[in-house]
DNA sequence: ATTATCTATAGATCTATAGATAATGC
DNA sequence: ATTATCTATAGATCTATAGATAATGC
């Protein structure tokens, strides 16, 4: 084992615009399988019959099966990071309050849940049996929490609690607990399952802003 | 399949208790296993090479693999079951207020996190391959939120909001939601990892407080 | 000509069993 | 005498490869 190298896997880009295809469908079809019945269930027979290709054809796109699920793993990292390098950028955020910030990730997140109810489920079972991209992920998700924080302390003087920085630390933690326990499974067995994502920004920012003293 | 007898698995009672001490050591083994790097990690070789004994030992106390599961499910479903049972009977809570009542909620379960860091992450991925299981776990997380509800619920009169069911809703989302986030791995990429247990306890108290107006 | 795909199958890994041996407790 | 365990291995399942065939695009 080399750790320089140890996070590459060769996977062979298209050349052709049916390779495109057959890898898209590949990694949809992975993702799928993972998140309805864990990385066990997204056995290499099972992948390809559902992306509509043969056995033969994974292997032409990628050296083994780790490679295939790097690959998917990369692909929600990437998406990851740019969204998230848009979404908390400072200068988008130029005039907002800290409801409007808190509001933007909340509604933002919920939306996000709702086209993609896949979402990250897969890569997050993935990354747990590689300790690369356990870290990876970990990087991922403390960089866009740090620069959340960032927005939100520039703007602690509206905060009216005698330790604004950890109370802006408490309330990500509480909106992207939140956020994960509607996304999940466990969000159906959630007291609040049944109302809507509207009112719960709306019950989350009452809650924020009563915390924060912000009014 | 017949879908009376579907959730049923046979397991072989240890009649001694050396039998009884390897049955246990085996749903250790695959509880922590599973833990650390999901259900595919956990093959009956190496379920039985951690847990000191032969495959053979494995298969005399379990029909096959799935038993073994849905034993070590079995065996926090109703760990879990007789706890809330005791803690959340409401002659416990007798004079208590909603504050001291969702201070119980979130002392206890990070007490338990801490003394038992495995917990019940084995059981949610094995019942995320099982949709019997995975309905009983939806059953025991649902029962458990409604009697807290109603706990609070007969405490309603002091919500000062204009809808106090739905608030109490939402704050034992949040509670639930805080002490999910500290407990899995995400907790350590969270903005208040650092924090104590003690520090979020008060701080997530004081919000409650202060969305509830209970003061 | 190159890229992509398929079928068939070798080789590895995992589950489960059979049959022999050892430990327990009445 | 019964219960528990072990070793060795059959059988099933999964990963990966080889070699032949089909599709693409210069």
């Amino acid at each position: 084992m080399n750790k320089w190298i140890d996070d590459l896997a060769w996977s062979n880009p298209a050349k052709q615009a049916r390779g495109e295809r057959t890898i898209d469908a590949l990694l949809d079809a992975a993702e799928r399988l993972i998140a309805e019945g864990g990385v066990e269930a997204a056995s290499i027979a099972e992948i390809a019959r559902r992306a509509g290709c043969s056995v033969g054809a994974v292997y032409h796109h990628f050296k083994d099966k780790e490679a295939l699920q790097k690959a998917l793993f990369n692909r929600m990292a990437e998406a990851f990071a740019a969204t998230t390098d848009e979404a908390l950028n400072p200068s988008r955020w130029e005039g907002a309050s800290i409801a409007d910030i808190l509001r933007g990730y909340l509604e933002f997140s919920f939306k996000v849940a709702r086209e993609n109810p896949v979402d990250k489920q897969a890569a997050y079972d993935i990354a747990k049996t590689n300790p690369a991209m356990q870290a990876r992920l970990f990087e991922l998700e403390k960089s866009a929490g740090d620069r959340l924080r960032r927005l939100l302390l520039e703007r602690k003087d509206d905060v009216r609690r005698a330790d604004p920085e950890l109370a802006i630390r408490v309330v990500i933690d509480q909106c992207s607990a939140m956020i994960k326990l509607r996304k999940e499974g466990a969000g159906d067995t959630a007291q609040t399952s049944r109302r809507s994502d509207a009112t719960i920004v709306e019950e989350v920012l009452k809650g924020a802003a009563a915390y924060l003293r912000t009014d």
